[in-house]
RNA sequence: GGCGGCGUAGCUCAGUUGGUGAGAGCGCUCGACUCAUAAUCGAGAGGUCGGCAGUUCGAGUCUGCCCGCCGCUACCA
């Protein structure tokens, strides 16, 4: 049975360069569910976007002296482009910058008015007499209260850590211009939270299947108490807001515009295939399903205010799952862009096979907890697990045949229970690995494949092909036809992790490089193989050493 | 400070509702093999399951306290 399934991954800024901790926290395992599920014959609608409004895209503009839109212009196909390198499948990659977009965005946010969700309230803020516009907290600097640090910013002290309100800052100072800050009332548009707690809750304790730390997190501010929330803000880059009673250079919060990316980018696909009203299968149907696919600084954002905000919309799915990652660190410190630890996911690119990549971050994807990384750590998986393992088998196996049997499967004899035992076994994987996949426990589906390729191995250890081909030619090839079954197996529960070798696999094995089911195509004896040649090239120890 | 998560072999990690001898991969040691990208297969060594107390016939698994790491606590998304 097709099942419609909506993968929905976390909007990147399109503020900088993105590295291997936002790859293995939502991308790639968004891509691995994906694709699993394509091949599985469900519907998949993958979408997401650069984020293109907030205040880490203003602050990189002001710094270049470059307008926004520029930026994300800058970004966004360096972004793309990432993804056509290591085969990150999405059905729509746009940016929250169209003009649908913000229809979508002022559609719900009206809704949200009509429906009494949205109420005006006032806060005070600062506000630059110079340049006459209110300066959101990470445009202002001071001395920090606690650690007396001269140049802390207004959101937090750089040199003690500590989270500062902006006005607590000693002699508070404009970055724009260098005037002293005064402060002024403001007025902005909040969303009634708190009268979803309870809706809230019960949906949210109803997810049984959850990882731990999403669902209490979630629970967990909802027992606190949530505030009313600003979702306009005092900026002059952002959605515009489509009521005009809070005057000019109001925006509607990044936030608020952002997780509707995942909507509006589904719309947005609708028309680009020319069938407007597609969207509504994964959107309005209740058995579609909906995976948000993000880090785990962002859970709050997913499982308490974007739910919040489709229940009061109405008639939109909530998530199915929110299956949020820890995080990938580089020596214990956490990748970022604005720190530089790590290097950019294009940098890797560059220099590794695009499924060796693929491979060396599903192996170690931060499901349960934040997930040590290095350079070394990466090579040595990469060349003691997917060359060694993997890749040897193939080369071996195909090989033989090759070589022996005039670039054709051999063709099998009668098959001994060993034979049928290991087949069975590689189908056996196969279920073992679809539900470790449907369950969002990547690492374990990868195991899982490896493991049976390990179990090849070892069959031919046994049966030891090469030695009964001296005497028993049958016999050998039926040995090889077994293997050449099996691999044909690991291939598919392989495919979501390594698509490009599983494609040029299956050239090799004369099935053609698509996989079209989660089963183990048969390779038939006597069928040409393709040109034989190695899946992956094992790395130098030096090989990311520049 | 408050909230959540995590702390298990050298490294990266699994360990359902507490129950017979604590696991995997990689690394290491030894052995087998040689078709294969010095690849593969087998065996083995290696852990007071962060610390202390408690509940229980029995705790890595529950409770309390403590220590450490990460995240959230922000007009950063």
């Amino acid at each position: 049975m097709s099942q419609r399934i909506l993968v929905a991954v976390a909007w990147p800024y399109a503020s900088g360069s993105l590295h291997l901790g936002h790859l293995g926290g939502a991308y790639l395992p968004a891509d691995i569910f994906a694709r699993y599920h394509r091949i599985a014959g469900n519907q998949v609608l993958m979408v997401s976007g650069s984020d293109a409004h907030g205040t880490p895209i203003t602050v990189k503009a002001d710094e270049e002296g470059i307008t926004p839109r520029e930026v994300v212009e800058r970004y966004h196909p360096e972004i793309l482009g990432y993804w056509d390198a290591i085969g990150i499948s999405f059905d729509l990659f746009t940016t929250t910058m169209t003009e649908n977009h913000a229809a979508v965005t002022q559609d719900i946010f009206l809704r949200l008015l009509e429906k009494g969700y949205l109420v005006k309230g006032t806060s005070t803020q600062f506000f630059d007499p110079e340049a006459e516009r209110f300066l959101p907290d990470r445009y202002v600097e001071g001395t920090c209260p606690h650690c007396n640090y001269p140049r802390a910013r207004g959101d937090q002290c750089e040199n003690c850590g500590r989270t500062l309100d902006a006005t607590d800052l000693i002699d508070p100072r404009s970055r724009l211009t260098g005037a002293t800050p005064v402060l002024r009332e403001t007025e902005h548009y909040f969303f009634k939270l708190p009268e979803f707690a309870d809706p809230l809750r019960e949906w949210l304790e109803s997810k049984t299947t959850w990882r731990r730390h999403v669902k209490n997190w979630a629970l967990g501010m909802i027992d606190e108490g949530m505030p009313e929330r600003a979702m306009t803000r005092d900026i002059d880059w952002g959605v515009e807001v489509p009521v005009d009673d809070l005057g000019p250079s109001k925006r509607i919060y990044v936030w608020f515009d952002a997780v509707i990316g995942y909507l509006s980018a589904a719309k947005e696909w609708a028309s680009l295939i020319e069938d407007p009203e597609a969207w509504r299968k994964w959107w309005e149907d209740p058995a579609a399903e909906s995976y948000y696919f993000v880090g785990k600084d962002n859970i709050p954002f997913h499982t308490v205010i974007w739910p919040a905000m489709l229940m009061g919309y109405g008639g939109l799915n909530l998530p199915t799952d929110v299956p949020a990652n820890q995080y990938i660190t580089f020596k214990g410190e956490k990748a970022s862009k604005s720190s530089g630890i790590g290097r950019s996911i294009g940098w890797y690119a560059d220099r590794l096979e695009p499924d060796a990549l693929r491979y060396a971050i599903a192996a170690v994807l931060p499901e349960q907890n934040d997930t040590d990384l290095s350079d070394d750590d990466m090579i040595r998986r990469i060349n003691e697990e997917l060359v060694a393992t993997w890749g040897n088998l193939v080369n071996r196996v195909l090989s033989l045949s090759d070589r022996n049997f005039g670039g054709t499967v051999p063709e099998p004899g009668p098959l001994t229970t060993t034979d049928e035992a290991l087949v069975a076994s590689i189908d056996k994987t196969l279920e073992t690995a679809a539900g470790h996949i449907e369950a969002i426990e990547l690492r374990a589906g990868l195991r899982a494949a490896m493991d049976a390729a390990s179990e090849v191995n070892a069959y031919l250890n046994s049966e030891e092909p090469w030695h009964v081909l001296k005497e028993d030619e049958k016999r050998a090839a039926t040995i090889l036809w077994t293997a050449i079954q099996a691999i044909s197996g690991i291939r598919v529960a392989l495919s979501p992790y390594l698509p490009w070798t599983s494609a040029r696999l299956g050239e090799m094995l004369g099935i053609g490089p698509k996989v079209t089911g989660w089963e183990r195509p048969e390779v038939t004896g006597g069928s040409e193989l393709g040109t034989v040649e190695t899946l992956f090239t094992k790395l130098d120890a030096d090989a990311l050493d520049d």
